[in-house]
Order: C-alpha cells, then sequence, then structure tokens
DNA sequence: ACACTTGTGTCCAATTCTTTGACACTTGTA
DNA sequence: TACAAGTGTCAAAGAATTGGACACAAGTGT
C-alpha cells in the first residue's frame, strides 16, 4: 500500500462503489466526492496522490466541457498531482486536448480494472521522479544549443548565461556532443 | 512563409498530394515520403520544423502499430523535432498512447485543413519555446521542494545540491511561490 | 579585393556561488 | 527525558561566473 490516497470525482454513485472497490488493494485511502465543485478544497485537505476526474457532470451534457474546465482550474492550481480522466464518451479530439491540458492519462468507460490501476500507479511513479539540478542543466543546454544549431553566443544569450560559461558547461560533459545533429 | 520544412509522410499519394496543397501557403518546403524507411536519413538532411506522420503502412493492418513504432525511433533519435500523428482509424488508446510516446498532437482523416495547419503550426512554436536555465532551475527547485513537503535538506540531497544552496535559492526568489509568472 | 560584421577559442582578474563544517535551537518521537 | 532530524545562521576555502580583451576564421555586402 505505498500509493497513498486518491481523489475520485463522479457523478455517477455506481461508478464511485465501483471504483472505490476496484483501488482499495492498491491505495491506502480513497476519497470520492460526486461534483467537483469541492475538488480544490479537498484536494488542499487530502493532498491525493492522484486524481481520477470523470470529465461530464451535467445530465445531458457529453461534451466533456466541464471534465476539462475542472481539469485546467486542478491542474493550474496542483500541477504536480497527477489527473486521470475517465468518460464514456470516447472521443480523441477531446482526448488530445485533455492530454495537452495537463491530464496524466485518458481512461474510458467501461474500464478494465488492471488498467485503471496500472494506469494510476504510472501516473504517480511519473510524478514521484526527481531529477537532479545538473541533469535538468545539461539536458536543457543540449537542446537549446541544438535548436541554435550550436551558435553559442546565441545559446547563451537566450539560456541567460554568459557565452564563457556556456562554453565551460558544454565542454564539462563531452557526452552531449554525440547528440548534436548531424548537419553540413 | 517562417514555418520552415515539414516532412509528411504517409503511403497514399492521393494524400501526399492533399497536404501538400494545404500546407503549400505555410511552409516554404515540403518533402514527402511515401514510406517511413527513409525517415531518418530524409530528416538529417531536410531538418524539418515538424513532421507529420501517417500511422497505417501495411496493407490490411491499422492498428497503428507501425506509425507508433516509427513516432518512437524518429522522436528518439531527434527529441527536439515535434512529431504530428494522422490516422484514418481515431482510436482513443491509440491517440493516448502516441502522445505519451512524445507526439505533438494526433489528427484524424479525414481533416480539416485549416486545423491541420493551425496543429503544425503551434506544435512548431511550442518546441520553439525557450527557457531561461534560472526559470528552469527555480520552477524545478519549487516543484521538487513542493514533493518534499519543504524538507530543505531532503530536497538538497534529491536535487543534488548542498542544503545551504538550497536555502539561498529558495530566499533569493520567494515570489515564485504564488506562480505569479507575470511580471515586467 | 576590402572593409564589416559575427562568432570562436582562449586568457585574466574581480566578483559571486557553492561547499564543508560548525553551532545553538526547535520538534517529533521512542 | 533524551535522541534523531531538521532549521537558521555563520565563516572560510574552493569553484564557477562574469565582463573585458585579443587574435583569428567565416560570411556579408560594396
Amino acid at each position: 500500500m505505498k500509493y497513498g490516497t486518491v481523489l475520485v470525482i463522479d457523478d455517477n454513485p455506481a461508478i464511485l462503489t465501483a471504483v472505490k472497490i476496484c483501488l482499495a488493494g492498491t491505495f491506502e485511502r480513497i476519497v470520492t466526492l460526486n461534483s467537483p465543485e469541492k475538488a480544490l478544497v479537498t484536494i488542499a485537505q487530502e493532498n491525493p496522490a492522484a486524481i481520477l476526474l470523470d470529465m461530464n457532470f451535467s445530465l445531458g451534457v457529453n461534451s466533456g466541457q466541464e471534465g476539462m474546465m475542472w481539469l485546467s482550474a486542478i491542474h493550474r492550481k496542483y500541477p504536480d498531482i497527477p489527473i486521470v480522466l475517465i468518460t464514456a464518451y470516447a472521443d480523441v479530439k477531446l482526448a488530445v486536448r485533455a492530454l495537452k491540458n495537463g491530464a496524466a492519462d485518458f481512461v474510458t468507460k467501461p474500464w478494465d480494472n488492471d488498467e485503471l490501476i496500472r494506469v494510476l500507479k504510472d501516473a504517480i511513479d511519473k510524478a514521484g521522479e526527481i531529477v537532479p539540478l545538473d541533469q535538468l542543466e545539461s539536458e536543457h543546454v543540449r537542446k537549446v544549443l541544438n535548436k541554435c544549431d550550436g551558435n553559442m553566443k546565441r545559446a547563451a544569450d537566450l539560456l541567460g548565461i554568459s557565452r564563457q560559461t556556456l562554453y565551460n558547461k558544454v565542454k564539462a560533459s563531452p557526452l552531449t556532443a554525440n547528440q548534436l545533429t548531424i548537419n553540413n
């Protein structure tokens, strides 16, 4: 039971019950809401490791707009908590938009229990990964340098550091040289 | 015409022609391939600003596996070039997997010309965004510190810096905690 | 062919950051 | 209560960053 608390938001009580049963063996605590209104408050109180959010709450509306709105709101306020969306109205455009809006994953109803567990676990694992500062830096440096076609002066400018510093950073980790795009 | 070269990969000549016409006004140069085999070579030669990749190439197979494979291969070798996938067999699971595998976007056939152009433009714009090193660093520091519930010793450890250094970094920029990105 | 611009590789000295180690002080907990 | 762990703070040694400078290589336009 190393996966902490999960917050499940769905307006259908039957779904909440089913999800609760499904996730009971994996999470220490399962908090449910039947409407997203109290989501932000509940998150502040419970500090969940992940959120499972339904996309449609208004009866007769299945555009997913409401879920999308809540996704954005929650993600803006808690960008480090992975949000998995779930919907009965599978729609490629909606899924793509959701992922680009920060959703960690997108699941369709009816769901496969094992898959749902795996998806939530993965999302939490991924969100928990932390990168040393050096690595983040050198990856970013390589990327920007690449985008500048190796122009160190401009890259240094864009990175907000001096040319010499960039020069030193680059020659400090020569591994990155191999990853430059081949050209000329 | 500031959007450079785009590489379009599709086994259907009619599609290639249609896409070419659609994108002609937006890109300086449109390179087409009717099979992904030569993708990596062509990318090295043309250095495209974006890639539009079909998902199905083997006749009778529409699982999208092949496109997914090429997406991974290209993305691994050229992580900075945005890849937009396009497929006639819209499938939420496939789309989600593609995005999680590094695709910049996912479009379904038949496509809307304006949307296709917008998607490619957006992908290129997004890929072109560069962040100063300081900002990247302080954002990451916040995030890790957050994940450690404010425990600076542990956060410093995970970040690979000393406790005092983290302490200084934190008190150097106390405003970032409120996510106030607007600043002039 | 000739200036002109832009970028590279290299060096230096001044400044700033980072690290190591230490100390008193608060807290949660066995 | 006493221990372990973390905080805020300081100082001094060591490392990194900076701005400036210089000669040199390309690429530009005239």
